[in-house]
RNA sequence: GGCGCGUUCGUCUAGAGGCCCAGGACACCGCCCUCUCAAGGCGGAGAUCGCGGGUUCGAAUCCCGCACGCGCUACCA
């Protein structure tokens, strides 16, 4: 029991979780799956002003999404909650406490003002250093007074101005820092919230936290991390840092980079099990040839060894690739029933309710050619139209006369108008030769036939896509086909 | 500026001294299949392993220096 491993994911609601917050929630995921050890979530909210409505429902949701089950946390609770951060605020008061009393921290009474010259100074010197620890010499008398005055006041840690700090990550393998290099960083602010620093290392430690998978831009904080856990004489957990998740330019993700939250790309028709597989692969991988993955052999085989070391760029295009191979493992029913949603969304009202028999007949037809969701209306939207849109010129092929062009669609018409239920091995054959008898080349016959039926010039097989749709819509569109051009045809003329 | 981390095809990566004049995948190009488009199959192009020194019989792999990139440097996380 007291080697059971216990990971958090602890995000900040500033803002829509994007991939590399997820990427971070799944690797802590996988490493306490794999381990058999609990998985925590944690809302760092410490931040009121940067706080943004929503966010934290948000970044769960986008968990929910992908199925990353979490032991403890908001919605389900546990044992050494709570577990948003705003609601602990009486811990970290007593951890400043501790410290003060410890001589590891001190109040600090300067302005916002002479920190804003300070940094200004230091700047122009060339000589950044960070807080002048001038509160930190204060005699009793003065601190006495300052108090008295009760103006507000930050709790600053007393760094150690010798020595090093090192760690041991689980990563990057050894890191030291210079402590004096380090300055007297804010625990507590004026306001009473607790900074990031404070809270993580309470949290951690309160929630028995062995090991803190978090993103690279942390790893400078850590010497600070590691000095707190040392005056408040916890034991640090292990840690290991994440490479981070760029945009194409190279830089740290964030809004700018486009569509970044996790929702944007549910909302796009991305399936939560090809997002898990290419996110594990950021960062991470199997071997030198294994890329599609199930989340049970994820879970398997994930380990901190074979994480890397470097950034990686996210390349949408893969992701859309994959997306395709996940969408084209699904059955015909589970792919119609994740396409209805996005139908209903994207399909003019007139044309909703879908009739799931007809779907289900028509899903078969797009799914090799489908990689979002979210084009499934596009892809499909001649199966369920009326009237087709087309120019009539479009139905004369490559290498025909217009002329040629009635007697075919015809010649055709009278060919379906003779079969029972279309089906598409038969149909062939029949229109094949009837390309034959009227002189044109199948590419031609067929080419035709396609506009005719669907209105375009690119679309699945066209007997499957016959067979489909059902005599009567064919003939139809054939008959339409015919009245359009001779209307249109003689005008051109 | 200071501190830290990183550096293998455009991108994601394999590689932990000889298996590598570097393997896989996406994207790209060509061919096959073919009624169009996909999917699939086959093939191609694409990396002087950031640069320069070492160590070694031998280095992408070890050591040193440099360069570049990124991150941190807030009463943000």
């Amino acid at each position: 029991m007291g080697d059971e491993v216990r990971v958090r994911f602890a995000p900040s609601p500033t803002g829509l979780p994007h991939i590399g917050n997820i990427r971070t929630a799944l690797f802590n995921w996988l490493f306490a799956r794999h381990h058999g050890g609990k998985f925590i979530v944690r809302v760092e909210d410490t931040d009121q002003e940067r706080l943004v409505p929503g966010a934290s429902e948000a970044v769960l949701d986008a968990l929910d999404w992908l199925d990353l089950q979490w032991d403890e946390g908001p919605r389900v609770e546990g044992p050494l909650g709570p577990y948003y951060q705003s609601q602990r605020l009486d811990v970290y008061r007593e951890a400043a406490e501790k410290l003060m009393a410890g001589g590891f921290a001190y109040r600090c009474f300067c302005s916002e003002e002479r920190l804003e010259q300070l940094r200004k100074e230091q700047l122009r010197s060339k000589n950044r250093q960070g807080y002048d620890r001038r509160c930190r010499s204060l005699s009793t008398a003065e601190r006495k007074n300052l108090e008295a005055q009760g103006g507000p006041s930050v709790v600053r840690f007393a760094m150690p101005v010798d020595g090093v700090t090192a760690l041991n990550d689980l990563i990057h393998g050894e890191v030291v820092w210079q402590n004096d290099l380090l300055d007297d960083f804010i625990l507590l602010k004026s306001d009473g919230f607790p900074t990031y620093h404070l809270a993580v290392v309470t949290d951690d430690h309160l929630m028995k936290v062995t090991h803190v998978l978090r993103a690279e831009e942390w790893l400078p904080s850590t010497p600070r991390h590691l000095q707190i856990y040392q005056a408040l004489q916890f034991e640090p957990p292990k840690f290991g840092h994440l490479p981070m998740i760029l945009g194409p330019d190279r830089a740290k993700l964030s809004k700018r980079h486009g569509a970044t939250a996790a929702e944007e790309y549910r909302d796009d028709g991305f399936l939560p099990e090809a997002m898990l597989n290419f996110m594990a692969l950021l960062g991470w991988s199997l071997d030198d040839k294994t890329e599609v993955m199930d989340r049970g052999t994820l879970v398997q085989s994930f380990s901190l060894e074979r994480i890397n070391k470097s950034a990686a760029i996210f390349d949408l295009e893969k992701l859309v690739w994959m997306n395709g191979v996940y969408i084209r493992q699904l059955s015909v029913s589970e792919l119609a029933e994740r396409i209805l949603p996005f139908l209903e969304r994207e399909l003019p009202p007139s044309l909703l309710p879908v009739d799931q028999e007809y779907l289900l007949r028509i899903v078969p037809l797009i799914r090799e050619r489908i990689k979002l969701l979210a084009d499934a209306a596009h892809l499909t939207s001649y199966f369920f139209e009326e009237e087709l849109d087309y120019e009539a010129g479009a139905l004369v092929q490559k290498g025909m006369e217009a002329r040629e062009v009635p007697p075919a669609l015809e010649a055709a018409r009278d060919e379906l108008g003779r079969a029972g239920e279309l089906q598409h091995e038969p149909l062939e054959q029949a229109l094949r030769a009837v390309a034959a008898d009227a002189g044109l080349k199948p590419r031609q016959f067929f080419g035709l036939l396609r506009v005719a039926v669907t209105g375009r010039d690119v679309s699945p097989p066209l007997f499957e896509t016959m067979e489909a749709l059902g005599k009567e819509r064919v003939l139809f569109r054939i008959d339409a086909a015919i009245g359009r051009f001779q209307a249109t045809g003689r005008a051109v003329e």
